[in-house]
DNA sequence: AAAAATAAAGACCGATTGGTTTTTTTAAAT
DNA sequence: ATTTAAAAAAACCAATCGGTCTTTATTTTT
């Protein structure tokens, strides 16, 4: 890994953070200069080559940090879930993840995809498009668990996948809220606790 | 109402849809002076005077349209429910409100408390008791329609009501986020009619 | 209607914003 | 080791930020 890619991760990494807290207007260059310990040229050296033309520097920062964000979740989650054969283990484990760690996901300031939807709304465009396909993405993996669950005979044949994957994320996302603004796990606890009976519901 | 109150309260309705859709930070008095036709004199002596010592008066105007926010939100909700007589029909009324106007709540930009509570986590502690504040009377207000339900035999008594009343709001924001995010009422529904098979466990 | 009180306008302030450019330093390629 | 290419530092920029203050206009109160 050459160094200036090594300084381009710190700077992601750092505003990956900062972004999820703050929010993108609440974060300021001169915060991920801190952050970071690099100067204002340090940072707009590593950026300004892929923000040709309208695109801004700190767009392309937060863009970037975003999809950094998103990837250290999942790989937390994979890292508990790929072993598991059983389709409705498998989602399960996905909600113990969450229920042990609400109060400490593996990016500070909560769930990326909320924070983040809710700063770009009516703000940042470019940065929506991004969590929309986040959502997408996280909804595919879902419902391609789901189908092969069915495959396997572990999940009614009956079940709409779709609809389940847009129940399982919104359960989630509505208890770390929850649990955010109350700062109390037992509000996502509860939340969670429904999500696994829904999950049994499947169960052929 | 005297001429200054019209005022106040003409910034505190334009600084609510501001102030939801692009949050604290990206949100700046210029806005609040295109967006009520005032000039900086005119939003600063509304507001100055409840602004002593440290507080800003930005700070302040955002406090005053969050909590008008808030309040225009329930007096819609309760339009709808306020004649209903029976608690689960009551509840499942503010379902159905929601049903309908998730794309289009009474405030622009979407559901105050969720877009709120994240913009104020780690930014604005004074802001961020006002949410919790509203949850916690939300949540109260589920409850006693509960107990209230119970009361009058409609309502299991073995319901736990707390639980039950961060499950109602767990998943309506879960749903509102979903809709919100993909752009698909769609996903509110599956939200909604989750909730209402929830409800309808309830009865006696 | 006159006087007193208050609301609004608008000029002004220092600090900070995101961004650019020039210079210096450091790393990579020869 | 020398050259070349790059990354980072640092000075600089205009614009905007939230906020104050003095002046002018408009309400209230008398």
């Amino acid at each position: 890994m050459k160094k200036s890619e090594k300084t381009r991760q710190l700077i992601v990494e750092k505003a990956a953070s900062l972004f999820n807290q703050k929010g993108y207007a609440g974060t300021s260059i001169q915060d991920l200069m801190e952050a970071t310990g690099l100067t204002k040229g340090g940072i707009y050296g590593n950026f300004k080559k892929e923000a040709t033309d309208k695109k801004s520097v700190k767009e392309e920062i937060a863009k970037a940090a975003f999809e950094y964000a998103v990837w250290v979740v999942n790989k937390e989650v994979q890292k508990r879930t790929f072993v598991i054969e059983n389709s409705l283990d498998k989602l399960k484990a996905v909600v113990y993840f969450y229920k042990e760690r609400v109060m400490s996901l593996p990016v500070d300031g909560g769930c990326p995809i909320m924070n983040t939807s809710i700063d770009s709304d009516n703000t940042q465009p470019a940065l929506r498009r991004k969590v929309v396909k986040a959502v997408e993405y996280w909804r595919g993996r879902i419902i391609k668990t789901l189908e092969r669950g069915k495959k396997k005979n572990e999940i009614k044949k009956e079940v709409n996948a779709e609809d389940f994957a847009t129940l399982f994320i919104g359960t989630l996302e509505g208890g770390i809220l929850m649990s955010r603004i109350l700062k109390d796990n037992h509000h996502f606890d509860v939340m969670a606790d429904q999500l696994v009976l829904l999950i049994d519901g499947l169960k052929k």
